[in-house]
DNA sequence: GTGCTACTTCAAGTCGACTTGAGGTCAAGT
DNA sequence: ACTTGACCTCAAGTCGACTTGAAGTAGCAC
């Protein structure tokens, strides 16, 4: 037989093998048998350990993507899914490069305080202002919210309107 | 006094009041007193959550950010640091560039299964490959590792190799 | 002076993705 | 046969950023 054993796949795909016996409890990966105790993985494990990870840093929680694989293993991708994430995902690097855009001008920026400089309180205002939002415990890439659309209203108001505790 | 409420504040800044209080716990704001039993905050407070919020969304902890502020409560803020962090981020915008790209791909490719898809494999094993690698708990914006350099090495090793339980 | 209510404190809980530890098992080498 | 050592299970712990809940208090309207 050609299977891998635990260990190699662990290092092959460079995660600890606590993680492996993790996925497989949550349904992401599944060990072809055991010899002995040891579990025991058909190669192309790799390559669905490949997906999850990339699942991972899209943004995509591990219970995201033990549903992107039908039950019988295959990846069964939903393309509006995959499409929506993209736009995230895209929504979030424009936000990222602003932020970047940011720091290297602080950075560069001479002013003896960055609260004096006009470029750093714009980009500041920019970022407060929702054009940038901070995503509520998940991985990376992951978009936040639909992030409702606001005319140019109250502009003293930044941020997300919905988590306020007292609206009164 | 121009003073603001705790209440105002939470609403302004779009934060609930408990973070508030929690961010004055960990050092990163300040109530200027109380009125009665509650919180009173200067309006320059605002501004410092928007630069709180900035530096979340840019992948700093609150620690960090706690740090960045000068014993006196102005932002003295590090240039190297914020120059390694934009180049920090630049290089994850980079990945989720990328991953981006392969969730489009993937949305639109007509290959029945993915798996049967050159560009996806491509673009998976590219991910695969460490090209993207995905921050451990952490914000958005953080990079993970230095990634250190490998040249064209065994290619059936994928991912963080210092990450190991058996390397026998 | 009595409520109402939004605030207060402090401890504990939550969430996701794992990791860690204790105690046990088994294949292989000597 | 015995030892070794990497695997096993299962429960519990970790990390960061908050949130929640219970029990208490003070300003303000009446």
């Amino acid at each position: 037989m050609t299977d891998l054993d635990i260990a190699e796949v662990a290092r092959r795909a460079g995660v600890p093998a606590s993680t492996l016996r993790y996925y497989e409890e949550k349904g992401l990966i599944a060990s072809t048998g055991r010899r002995g105790l040891r579990r025991q993985y058909d190669p192309g494990v790799l390559e669905r350990l490949a997906l999850i990870a990339m699942g991972r840093t899209a943004g995509f929680s591990l219970d995201e993507i033990a549903h992107t694989f039908a039950p019988d293993g295959q990846p069964r991708i939903d393309r509006q899914m995959l499409a929506t994430k993209a736009e995230e995902l895209d929504r979030r690097i424009r936000e990222l490069g602003v932020l970047r855009d940011s720091l290297r001008h602080a950075a560069a920026c001479p002013a003896p305080s960055h609260m004096e400089c006009p470029t750093f309180r714009r980009l500041l205002a920019a970022a407060a202002s929702g054009a940038v939002a901070v995503p509520r415990r998940r991985v990376p890439g992951a978009a936040v919210k639909p992030l409702v659309g606001e005319g140019p209203s109250d502009p003293t108001r930044i941020q997300d309107p919905t988590r306020i505790q007292d609206p009164a």
